[in-house]
DNA sequence: GTGAAAGCGCTAACAT
DNA sequence: ATGTTAGCGCTTTCAC
């Protein structure tokens, strides 16, 4: 049978498809018995507006653009994947649809646009992870609300749901002295990633209020992408120029099982001869012996948060931006122990 | 500036909508000169035809609904990731979004269909990997076209794309055998599964064809699902109650890199003391030590043909079911050696 | 070879 | 409180 349309509604319901069209929008000046009666209707026939339609009188698509790199969708860690679902379940909420996309870290002048941009076939966006800059500005002039999720250009007003990487920093860092360790290694991947920039922030703020002083040679931002395989060199390097080491606090989580890695091949022992904490809180329990202790970051919040914000911006038709911080907290697992 | 309309390309190349629409749809029977004025106001005004007006009377939306499990978009490996960017890659040439939506894996009776099927917004679906029978009774009740990727319920007539396990499964292990393996063991995860139990089939006549008996002993299918943690739990079992283990055939590099963490933990050296080989070739080169042989499954390509496959059922209207079998490859890389 | 016009399903302004 | 109607941007007959 041939999907019913708002007409079928009306004739089932005795009503003018205008009746109709107010119900929907659930407008006040409507009777309760008729506002039933269409219910009535609408449910028996299995109803849905068309959105062509819709589309067609009201200039709203209905569809939210997400957009990332293909580096980052395809991390062995799921963490934007995970982001993504959250988004995916609050656009259900406010009947929207996204439409993923990725595109390279290498966008340079004369790639193209993501084709829902060009098309104009979203009312928003949202851009996830790390994307380049030149994309950024390309995105910025076709006058569709972003919001960013996980990173943010510097120097510009946006809209964000970021993760408080700096507490968390912190968090990690004092469980670790708080064991008395003494020497703690900070491994990190590409500083000038506003991220891990934060997180290592957060290593130095607990330092200080520990009243230990801060030691270059413990600490590796050599290293670009925080990857498995980065985490690994970055090890190995630190741990042959530092002997004494007790405890590592790795930017993520894939740096931290890299570290981990590394650690065993020279045979030592998690974490009975080294503690090890990572960030993000994206290896399952039992995928890594022994299970990683880590921040939490609240992935599939941050992508509700993130959808419930482009879903008011483009409702709103505000040019507010708007920070959204979401909370990290300290999971305490078995690759970290007491001095 | 508003979005141009095909008014705008009319009075802009100075002919009829009617013109502008035949002549996007490349209809025979234009000239060439209005052609190129046409296409000329088209590039200048950077018109794109809109969507909604579009579908509103072709009756299309334009959408290709793309379903898999929570379960499988969250696996550590990238498998359905990369299939997914495969579909998408290949809706830019035949101008199709991809609407993404994960289900759970535990779909039963009362649990809402993904809402693109119940409003009825997509032309098309991608099913991947596998998924609860309910859920494909209840989709194929919309008569919308199916394509299934890496999985079809059996004893149906569908449309699929395919991996060609068996051939596999039969390179995998004539590798090992032809490094001089006598005792190959075969870790799986959920037999019931068609692309496993078609790997092992492969596994199975190889040894035939090498002349070398099957062994139950050396054979583990019990665990469920083919994650690490139960290739690691695999191969504890099989190596309890067999010394003389000199190979291993993972059903997947999930397990193939489980199965590998625990002959580490045992002490055991790959590939000096074990040879060990998986499937699908995800994990990539340097992210386990020592990089894992494996049977390189393309999976972009499959996203690409499944697409491909989606696009036509749609356009054509046929009811016909067509079968696509990708080819496999073998990929030797360290974690294999002569006995 | 090109144009005029109907109509897809819906919203919203205006009538009643 | 409910109905009538114009029109959103496009495709597609049917004229010329």
């Amino acid at each position: 049978m041939a999907n019913p349309t708002i007409k079928d509604v009306a004739k089932a319901a005795n009503v003018s498809i205008a009746t109709v069209s107010l119900v929907i929008h659930n407008h006040k000046r409507i009777s309760m018995e008729t506002k039933q009666k269409v219910l009535d209707a609408i449910t028996a026939l299995n109803y849905h507006p068309s959105r062509s339609a819709r589309g067609l009188v009201s200039r709203k698509t209905g569809n939210i653009g997400f957009i990332l790199t293909h580096d980052h969708f395809l991390r062995t860690e799921p963490f934007y994947t995970q982001i993504f679902m959250g988004t995916e379940f609050e656009a259900r909420e406010n009947e929207l649809y996204v439409l993923l996309t990725t595109i390279d870290s290498n966008f340079h002048e004369g790639d193209s646009l993501p084709r829902f941009i060009l098309e104009r076939n979203v009312d928003g966006m949202i851009i996830a992870g790390k994307v380049p800059s030149l994309l950024i500005d390309k995105l910025s002039n076709y006058n569709i609300p972003i919001v960013f999720v996980d990173y943010s250009p510097s120097n510009k007003k946006v809209s964000i749901v970021a993760v408080d990487n700096l507490h968390g920093g912190m968090l990690a860092t004092q469980h670790l002295v708080e064991l008395g360790h003494k020497k703690i290694a900070f491994i990190g991947g590409d500083i000038e990633h506003p991220s891990i920039n934060d997180r290592f922030n957060g290593y130095k703020l607990a330092l200080e209020k520990a009243s230990m002083s801060l030691n270059e040679r413990l600490i590796n931002t050599e290293e670009d992408y925080p990857a498995r395989i980065n985490g690994y060199n970055a090890a190995k390097k630190i741990f042959s120029i530092n002997k004494d080491i007790s405890a590592v606090f790795a930017c993520n989580d894939a740096m931290a099982v890299g570290v981990i890695q590394y650690l065993k091949d020279i045979g030592k022992q998690i974490p009975n001869d080294i503690s090890v904490i990572g960030f993000d809180d994206v290896v399952s329990e039992n995928s890594v012996n022994p299970p990683l202790s880590t921040i939490r970051v609240p992935k599939m919040e941050m992508g509700v948060e993130a959808m419930r914000l482009i879903s008011s911006l483009v409702k709103d038709h505000k040019k507010i931006h708007k920070k959204i911080l979401v909370n990290v907290e300290l999971v305490v697992r078995q690759s970290t122990k007491k001095l």
